[in-house]
DNA sequence: ACGGGTGTAACT
DNA sequence: TAGTTACAC
């Protein structure tokens, strides 16, 4: 399954941070009293006690295992302290273990490039940050050794009978005499144990950690001593530990291959898979897979570390098992239009905090088909361009949820059966955003809108009767975020914007405004009639590419109030001010009083000779294209990728997917 | 009728 | 691409 995508001589040093019994820390934190307690968190609490998701090392002492039922649990451990997971809308709220992983990362990811894997673990690639302690202040200088740091496992070495551990691993890390790569590992034993030490300090939460050469190792060896322990993995220490290792035991192959591993090829051990040649491991199971698996066997692996630390995609969702499974349309959404709120609210604050936009929606359901135990069809899973907005997103869910309904039920689906039950059973449903892009800075002006209409004040009525739909009263006067978008708030969003936009009274201003955009344009062979924006105005655009300038030639229809100059301003915007990366923005404020203009600087002096903007994103969407003459919108469409068309839902009109949302439009363009 | 709720990634 | 499948915690 990974890409085979071996590195010979591999002198990283990476480290695995897992969180020790994430939720239940998470709750004791809560709760301090139950700090150092046998205490487990369950969720549902009505059936058998309701299950277990996370277990402190107390409880496991006395036999309490995860996946075990509450009842279970107290009959193992009477004096087992049980929380409930939080509950919101009927389901399982996860929200405050996510933002507690978030405190963490904002920690781990201090010190070198860093990837949220889940949301209680965490890559770490400490290359960088090793090889200068190595050149600067190497560990065998160092006179005194954190306590954390001693405390570590170093596999594979041997500690003199009698003597204190701690001691041996002193001598470890400061072994002159020791290869580059060990004294590498021996740095980020250090650097971890100091931000472990950290994340204890700021969060209250302990963690463990394995450090090694590459992901696989550094995985393996955090889970080798927990809870709070850190284990690391020196190269000649990694045949021995593979040897013998099951082969379960190693991330992917817990799973399927390794069943078939075992029982194909009666490979046990990490150390059996040596016998089998690269070319035989590539027959038996590709070419990647076969090249990934010899790899392992030989505790190799390429694969980086990612600098990711958001999420890619949001997710909301729900079982319905055995007799809760939903029998009616109208449960089903029901619980679809929880789920989507829960995803909206999510997408809010990813919008909030982060700028980022999602652009796909997806349902995923399973269900089964009563008295046809040709039972094994899946529920096919549908998605379609995400508009945001709680009410646009629970219509669209429900939309796609009776489009998948309908191909999951074939030629007997019409049949409403009896009253309201249809011959189908739902036994679980969820929703999820993905495609999750940047926005580019400089729109995120947007958000004062979006902010505070986002739940619900819009998304009711159809694109075209919301216009007035946006008093100035709705943008939101806190900003919690940087200087620089403060400043940017207060240049981009005026109360002029906010009455040509909600009004749409005030076109020719408008036309005026983005008029002034075609004066040095060079119009392109190709589009004659579309122009929108030279790029050649784009200073900070190094693309020789240029467009044509778009025809103002309004139909001066009174329904095309906005529509026009919303499109016109979007790609203006876009392509006029390249927003500086968050990097750059927060290099700029470490050294503020460098020479010249700094990336955030140029930004806002070319936003603020350029026209400012500011939508509601609900509006923008498909249907302002629609509002384009003709011509211009066939041009605009093939830049805007083949639209993606309706999933239609037969016997109605209903046409989700037929308008997607600003994110659309950005990011198909903002690759080129 | 229980591992639930999430999340990532490869395959097709 | 959209949808499926596998895997993990």
């Amino acid at each position: 399954m990974p890409v085979a995508r071996p590195e010979s001589s591999d002198a990283r040093v990476i480290a695995h941070v897992d969180m020790d019994c994430f939720y239940v820390q998470v709750e004791q934190r809560k709760q301090p009293e139950l700090r150092g307690l046998p205490t487990a968190v369950v969720q549902y609490n009505e059936w058998k006690g309701g299950a277990l998701i996370a277990v402190s090392y107390e409880a496991r002492r006395c036999g309490v295992k995860r996946s075990m039922r509450g009842d279970e649990a107290r009959a193992a451990c009477p004096e087992i302290h049980l929380v409930q997971v939080p509950v919101a809308r009927g389901k399982a709220d996860l929200n405050s273990y996510r933002n507690a992983g978030s405190e963490v990362v904002s920690i781990l990811s201090q010190k070198g490039k860093c990837e949220r894997a889940s949301i209680d673990e965490v890559y770490l690639d400490l290359t960088e940050a090793a090889e200068s302690m190595l050149a600067d202040k190497p560990p065998e200088t160092l006179e005194v050794i954190e306590d954390e740091a001693l405390r570590s496992h170093v596999l594979g070495m041997s500690i003199k009978d009698g003597d204190d551990a701690t001691e041996c691993v002193r001598d470890w890390i400061c072994r002159r005499n020791a290869d580059r790569r060990d004294k590498l590992l021996a740095c980020g034993i250090l650097i971890v144990a100091d931000l472990r030490k950290q994340v204890l300090k700021d969060t209250e939460f302990t963690c463990s950690a394995g450090i090694a050469h590459n992901k696989m190792l550094a995985k393996l060896a955090s889970g080798m001593n927990k809870p709070a322990q850190q284990t690391v993995v020196p190269y000649s220490s990694v045949q021995e530990l593979l040897h013998s290792l099951p082969i379960k035991k190693m991330k992917q192959l817990g799973g399927k291959l390794g069943t078939s591993l075992q029982i194909d090829l009666g490979v046990n051990t990490v150390g059996d898979l040596l016998q089998f040649s690269e070319g035989k491991l590539q027959e038996l199971y590709g070419m990647n897979t076969g090249t990934w698996l010899w790899n392992i066997a030989r505790g190799i692996s390429g694969e980086e570390v990612q600098g990711r630390l958001l999420p890619k995609s949001h997710g909301s969702g729900k079982t319905f098992p055995g007799p809760r499974a939903l029998k009616t349309l109208s449960s089903v959404q029901q619980w679809l239009n929880r789920l989507c709120e829960e995803l909206s609210e999510r997408l809010s604050s990813d919008l909030e905090q982060n700028k980022r936009l999602a652009s796909t929606l997806t349902l995923h359901a399973s269900a089964y088909r009563l008295s046809d135990s040709d039972s094994h069809k899946k529920f096919p899973s549908k998605s379609c361009p995400l508009r945001y907005g709680t009410a646009k997103i629970q219509e669209d869910a429900f939309n796609l949820f009776q489009a998948a309904l309908r191909e999951f039920m074939g030629p007997y689906g019409t049949k409403t059966q009896g009253k309201n039950q249809g011959s189908w059973r739902i036994t679980g449903l969820s929703v999820s955003a993905s495609k999750i892009t940047d926005i580019p800075t400089g729109v995120s002006s947007i958000m004062k809108y979006f902010h505070n209409q986002s739940a619900s004040s819009c998304s009711k009525l159809s694109t075209d009767s919301c216009i007035q739909e946006c008093p100035a009263s709705s943008f939101s006067a806190s900003e919690s975020c940087s200087e620089q978008r403060s400043i940017e708030s207060e240049t981009a969003v005026s109360a002029k914007n906010i009455g040509v936009r909600c009004k749409g009274s005030d076109v020719g201003e408008l036309e005026e405004q983005a008029d002034t955009l075609t004066k040095e344009d060079v119009s392109c062979p190709s589009n004659k009639a579309i122009d929108v924006l030279p790029q050649s105005r784009n200073k900070l655009s190094t693309s020789g590419t240029q467009m044509g300038r778009m025809e103002r030639k309004r139909n001066n229809s009174k329904e095309m109030t906005w529509g026009t100059p919303s499109i016109a301003d979007i790609f203006k915007n876009y392509y006029t001010t390249t927003p500086p990366s968050m990097q750059e923005i927060q290099e700029d404020s470490t050294r503020a009083n460098s020479s010249g203009p700094t990336a955030s600087q140029r930004y806002r002096d070319e936003e603020r000779t350029e026209t400012t903007w500011s939508y509601k994103m609900d509006e923008i969407d498909e249907s302002v294209i629609d509002e384009l003459p003709p011509e211009i919108q066939r041009e605009i469409r093939t830049w805007l990728r083949p639209s993606k068309r309706a999933v239609t839902v037969t016997g109605n009109k209903s046409n989700v997917g037929s308008t997607s949302s600003i994110a659309s439009y950005f990011s198909p363009l903002r690759d080129r």
